[in-house]
DNA sequence: ATTGAACCTGAATCAAGTCTCAGGTTTGAA
DNA sequence: TTCAAACCTGAGACTTGATTCAGGTTCAAT
């Protein structure tokens, strides 16, 4: 009854986790979670099927590991873009251009994060969850700063997370018909300044 | 090979398709789509297995359909909230509003739109496309009208559905802990206003 | 009362795909 | 060189569930 562990003890199974966990975001990433299968993950590795079951426990488990290998890329990415910038708005500016990036170079590791959510609900909140806590405590720094104006920071970061995952996944991922320098410009214009007109 | 006519041709029939269709929003709310089962569907329904297929091509097709459904329903339960609002801000408000409302009443029905992202990604695309031109227009509405300023309206479309998807998402359908009075105000002063600080 | 189109049934068919397991190979520390 | 732990294999046991189909029922028009 007591599960194996599954840590890879050498090198080599080390090597072997990796290819898998990245024939893994292939697979599902190209066929869906449901649609892609243990066969086509460990083909695309070149290992027989048992091998994957040293690894991971089932195909739900690979699943989160890549959600979690996800969010801590991403976050790591995104501070280290912004961490010499002081100016909330301008690093704002900059993160969003850097996420948008993110997500066209790894179309694949968004796809499954998002599908993450009909497979393992908790680990997809997690996911955001996680975003959410930073962008908040950014902004409330950002606020005792008077960078910016005082507000519901916690509503204010996941509005602002909202915006970048739809203006994502329709100037990104659906198409990339408009440069994407203008698609920051017009959220950072919103966010920034609002909607309401000059005179009132 | 020419397919059938699946449209129900006397009342009987019209409404058996329609308990089909509320027994899949139950099945496939509650259980998502890929554990949702035909047979799961015709036992709510009261039906025989067969039967589910006298109306619906497969099971994507009854997801197609329910995803149809949902938009027609929330344009048409949005617009009519708003119809007799002339300031583009206020009817911002009360839309926003009223779209949590609906969520609240609806999880299944907006938790099987989600989902078909992964089922039927062309239908789940057609669902936002429709909403983002209608806000599209009744932005560019309000901007002739100078009661927003000028932007790039297609952008904030989405930036707008954005957050109403994330806001409603976090705030009604993973917990409800805080009045969606306090969510509406603190999300529509950051659309109005932004987030510059005052003295800049 | 008759009839045929529409409607309904659910057991059987069939395809897929996850996970196990018994047996074989590699590796590196002693 | 030895040997035990770690690693690898892939056929097949097993489950699940969508879809079909041959046969039965309802109902409204004639």
């Amino acid at each position: 009854m007591t599960q194996p562990d599954l840590t890879p003890k050498t090198a080599r199974g080390a090597r072997t986790q990796e290819r898998i966990l990245r024939a893994a975001e292939a697979e599902f990433g190209e066929r869906g979670y449901h649609d892609g299968s243990i066969v086509g993950i460990t083909q695309r590795a070149g290992i027989g099927q048992g091998t994957f079951y040293l690894y991971f426990k089932s195909k739900e488990d690979v699943l989160r590991s890549l959600v979690l290998y996800t969010s801590r890329q991403l976050r790591r990415f995104l501070s280290e873009q912004v961490i010499d910038i002081d100016d909330r708005l301008e690093a704002e500016r900059v993160g969003f251009r850097a996420f948008l990036d993110y997500i066209a170079e790894h179309p694949n590791l968004y796809r499954i994060v998002q599908e993450s959510q009909f497979v393992d609900a908790a680990v997809h909140r997690a996911y955001y969850d996680a975003f959410a806590e930073g962008y908040q405590s950014a902004l409330s720094q950002a606020g005792f700063q008077q960078t910016i104006r005082d507000g519901d920071y916690e509503v204010w970061a996941w509005s602002i997370m909202g915006i970048m995952h739809f203006v994502g996944q329709r100037y990104v991922l659906w198409s990339d018909d408009r440069p994407r320098d203008d698609i920051v410009d017009a959220v950072m214009d919103l966010m920034i300044n609002g909607m309401k007109a000059p005179g009132s």
